[in-house]
DNA sequence: TTTGATTAGTTGCACAAACAACTATATGTC
DNA sequence: GACATATAGTTGTTTGTGCAACTAATCAAA
């Protein structure tokens, strides 16, 4: 029999991550209503472009948790959209570096604030202490299988 | 400035879902590496029919947190791998009931066993109590949400 | 009983993820 | 320098998701 702490209902919630999901897709409609047109998925690599300028792809695969067709075709769709630009290294030409545009820049502010806002939303009525366990308990998680 | 509890990078964790995404890959790994030919999403619908069988595809919607067209796609990718069949309900002729196949049912222990192993190594050295934490928090985030 | 609204399901399109196979460049060793 | 190996990135294929538009069946109200 089971010997964790999950029963069978409890189990599936867990694995499919609704928390994250509902998240994810309430920002998604935020970004929408406020007549941004990007995606969650978008908004994932330039956060992290907001915070440094110029990764390379590999980076970017790093820090976003993805592989590296999908970042590929992620920044294939950001340059579609005039948000970031592809710039060879000249170090080692088989890096690209990936760096925002102006109008990228001016994104961040507007996202992050409505990042913040969606948090506090999902985050309503849950103390302080709580979230604490909540994200290291996660956090646990996720070293325990990365 | 921000009033919420997440500094910048704890914020793109978050809402990324970094921990429920490493735990349904390592599930589909050892999905994989068990020889069983479903996906993660796939298992999620045969997980609902496990627990009761000839369901609508509107109560998989609701079930999985799906809509319509995603249950459509993993039924019939479902029904490709003769793992479900649609059966035309006889009351309400719009309606598709969603049977199990024996070759269905015979996964269910399996699938279970080590969907279990996986929590069981996801939760490794974390006490139950903070377990618990962790999953009222998450309940409250998707309440708040849906 | 006809009309209008609701519900269940399907289809088309764009975007994204996982995997494998591929190209090009760089590195390390003989 | 030549060769094997590793690294960065791309492309093709299958699967899944979100949205809008659609069909078919049911229900409700006049």
């Amino acid at each position: 029999m089971s010997n964790n702490h999950f029963k069978k209902g409890e189990l599936y919630s867990f694995i499919t991550g609704k928390a994250s999901i509902a998240i994810a897709r309430r920002l998604q409609k935020r970004f929408n209503t406020s007549g941004l047109n990007i995606t969650i998925e978008q908004w994932s690599v330039l956060y992290h472009l907001w915070k440094q300028d110029g990764l390379s792809q590999q980076q970017l695969c790093n820090a976003t948790f993805r592989d590296k067709p999908s970042i590929t075709r992620l920044v294939d769709n950001l340059e579609k959209l005039n948000l970031v630009k592809r710039v060879p290294s000249e170090h080692d030409r088989r890096i690209n570096l990936i760096f925002l545009t102006k109008n990228a820049q001016k994104l961040e502010e507007e996202t992050m604030q409505i990042a913040d806002d969606t948090l506090n939303e999902a985050l309503r009525s849950v103390p302080p202490d709580r979230i604490e366990v909540c994200k290291e308990v996660l956090q646990i998680v996720y070293d325990n299988l990365k």
